[in-house]
DNA sequence: CGGTAACCGAGACGGTACGTCCCGTCTTAGT
DNA sequence: ACTAAGACGGGACGTACCGTCTCGGTTACCG
């Protein structure tokens, strides 16, 4: 996605430069779409329409609808709030992990979870989800748990992937796939178990 | 979906009586063309088609080509092999994930994934997914859980849905989400988790 | 049209014998869709809805909607009054005209326009008009034109076809090809017209 | 009909002009059908496959199918030929009906006849009928009965639609109405009928 | 008086065409 | 070179009716 963003090489770049407006004409038109309708509603055209711009100048940039909708999550998600130095490590990712449902149960998070729904049949968007959205939280993710690893609250050799697997993994399933509901209770127990099976032992060094 | 099928109640059922072969001209194209192509060659049209039927008798029976989709896996899921007798329950659940990987990787799971999600944007296909297709596997697999809590390898007071969220979820977090590959040795790490934080305590009683 | 109900010959007419109650509610049901939405409503479909009766009851009887409609209006449609004895034959001919006019602007009329309409492109269609609407009517108003002959108003020799086609033709030509409008002062001038084309020369004998 | 064809006013026509060559082979397409299976086949779809032309072509610049052959057949109508300067009026009034009745047994007659038809349960259809075909028509037939008019072989005050209608009118009913067959010398007698009803008078000044 | 033939309701079925939505490409002209 | 505008070929949608075909149930006639 957004292949043409970087330029082949160092082309001299002649004629008009891209304007800016229109691609925030685009961005804030897809958002709108994308609150009103969800995903589905992002037609090129309709997005378009709203922006006061050409189809053209969709395509001159994005490849597909799904790109444009991406970006507009992507440039406008808000980042996890660290909300550091509150209580221990275990209370910080179940603040993590109700936040993240909090997100998931906004407007915003209704077009991440079409984004996740439309990746599933489109190659492209799934490796460009991975890279723009799926990665960068997970870096973010990671960063907390390196610190709970250091303050030995969790056990060193853990693979981070697994432990964050665990703990985000049931909470996406159950948003995704089997559409129970996402209560604290379960988010509190969930941690646990996590802490339970990755958690430092007291005695060990 | 297929609301039509299960009649209100006694209706004496006048006029002919729909055709079974009919429908199952239907389920059959609509495999093939989902193991040829994935969900999104199942075009009612191409189903319509590939069937010899007409679109109306498509349209009679399911609002929709995901409803056809899901009725056709549904239809004709493995049901979830239950491999008895082998080993402990630790190893006995690795099994279980690591056969819903295989059907997850095959073209039948091409069509559960896409159908996860089509219905993240489809409210009535999420709950016939929901009835059809994610509730009886949760039924089965559930079962094993009470054998492995009644043979005293999974604590007592466990909530089934936990555990099993515990253990299905980081495997389709990362299918469904994030992208990252399901090794075996992931499935391993996961259900040793769940065993650690799950496991009935040895000298407990 | 209505072949089916000169039976071949003299079959003995085994079995249930034809429910006149069907008859007269398909024609009534057409009646009313006729003059509701035109000849274009009145569809298989919602005749038989409209009837409570089955689709099959149609096409048992009647080849196809235009031939039920054609029926609906023969069955139907107001004799040609002959308001007889009042005043001289070419204002009866005049009160002919208008009254056929009423008639076309009526809903009834409706629904023979349409007929004519459809029959351009429908011979079959076409040729049970003539039988059940157009001869008949011919017929009827030919019987003036022989009375206004022999009491000497119109001259002897005239081709009663040829008279009769250059007052209604216009009428006619005017509600269906052209679709101006047609006055009372236009009927005068035509009929006036053809008195002085075809009427009686005073002297001759 | 035909709405789109004359903007408003001098709208300065952006974006990408219509292609002429897409009109051309679209009424070529309808004319084809046209004669090979009258209106009946006259399909949207038809055409479009016919002419190799995108359906949303056709419903970009018409609104229906009636649309469509209504302007193949005014855009493609045989206009009507003077043939001056032979033998009086009377005779030209004839050649001109004769010519008439060529028109109607033809091919493209048949269309119009599909047409005035059509146009009985449509009134959109009508109002286009009325200023395509008709009027124009009728504008060239009105100029031969002024010549006649100044020539002195029709009475001065004659209303150019009454005279018209006369003529026309029997052999439109006879074709459209009634189905009779039009002789020659059918046309023969009602141009006589007319003559002797709206001649001008020997003696007259 | 019991068969049975034709009626009647209901509605499934294959099919044609409809008119619409949106796609992605393209051709203009204007800036 | 970028933009707005929009025509174009195309694919699929979901709907309306068509005319045919089973079904089960219901009469009237005829043997």
């Amino acid at each position: 996605m957004r292949i043409k963003d970087t330029a082949p090489a160092a082309a001299p770049r002649r004629g008009r430069p891209r304007s800016p407006e229109v691609r925030e004409r685009i961005l804030a038109a897809t958002e709108e779409l994308l609150s009103e309708g969800g995903f589905q509603a992002v037609t090129v055209e309709a997005v378009a329409a709203r922006a006061g711009v050409a189809k053209t100048s969709l395509y001159r940039w994005w490849p597909n609808r799904a790109a444009v909708a991406l970006d507009c999550v992507s440039a406008r998600m808000t980042p996890i709030a660290d909300e550091a130095g509150m209580g221990g490590f275990r209370e910080r990712f179940r603040r993590q992990l109700k936040a993240t449902i909090r997100l998931l149960n906004s407007p915003q998070g209704q077009a991440i979870l079409a984004l996740i729904g439309a990746k599933q049949t489109d190659p492209a968007l799934a490796q460009s989800y991975s890279e723009q959205i799926a990665r960068p939280r997970r870096a973010q993710t990671r960063m907390l748990l390196q610190q709970a690893t250091r303050a030995g609250e969790i056990a060193a050799g853990t693979d981070p992937d697994v432990f964050l697997d665990a703990i985000y993994g049931p909470l996406y399933y159950r948003k995704v796939v089997s559409g129970e509901p996402v209560t604290d209770e379960f988010i509190d127990r969930i941690v646990d178990a996590a802490f339970i099976a990755f958690g430092a032992k007291p005695g060990a060094e």
